[in-house]
DNA sequence: CAAAAATACCTTGACAGGTAAGGTATCTCG
DNA sequence: CGAGATACCTTACCTGTCAAGGTATTTTTG
């Protein structure tokens, strides 16, 4: 039972931003947990991950360092801005609105799990 | 408080499959009356709407014809097919889907209107 | 110990859906 | 007659996603 792609597009940035509230991370941690929070149904492509970093970093709502651990390989983290923080209310925001106006316009799930 | 453009991408099709189970429509009502469900936050770009028609049309989940009223400009209607009521019913699984996945990766949100 | 698998990062090219901008034509109302 | 609503449609562009490919290290396993 996994989700079609793009059902979920224009949410994976306040996903990856949610994240990072919890504290700094790396990209591959990152993803792991967001595998585990869905029961594996859904988790991000590597590719859409990295692209999506590059583009919160750009924006200014992450910043990033090299984690100078011993083992394993390295290890990029990734920090939330105070930029950042605002932008992941407004993504939050954004979503409640959402799902109120397609269960509107999808008829009335409010009852289903 | 409009809704960013594509929180709501891949959920087109669902939403117009949702107005045609209601009985047969053409485009400039069906967006009226989405826009009438949102009150006014959401509607469909009309390239939008046309060519999710077109996309609709050539899966074979509607169908069309030109109505013969008098008055008004023509109008083109369409028909929800057998194929478009299971793809409706899909869709609608996969928006509970989402609903759920989401909630879970953006905090929780389930409080909330 | 060597091979396989996991960890961890990144880029490129293609694709699909959404949209701005433009176009056509008819009808209604002042 | 002119403005605005009704009603349809197309083209070119933008953006986010992803398949496929690449690099490098560490851990596990046979």
């Amino acid at each position: 039972m996994s989700i079609s792609a793009d059902t979920l597009r224009g949410h994976t940035d306040t996903i990856i931003l949610t994240q990072l509230l919890r504290g700094d991370n790396y990209g591959y941690e990152i993803n792991k947990k967001i595998l585990e929070l869905t029961g594996g149904a859904y988790g991000l492509k590597e590719a859409t991950l990295y692209t999506a970093f590059k583009r919160l970093e750009q924006q200014g709502l992450i910043t990033s360092y090299w984690g100078d651990d011993g083992p394993g390989a390295r290890r990029r983290y990734y920090a939330i801005t105070e930029a950042g923080r605002k932008a992941w209310a407004e993504g939050r925001r954004e979503w409640i609105n959402t799902r109120v106006l397609l269960d509107a316009l999808i008829c009335n799930c409010e009852k289903e799990a």
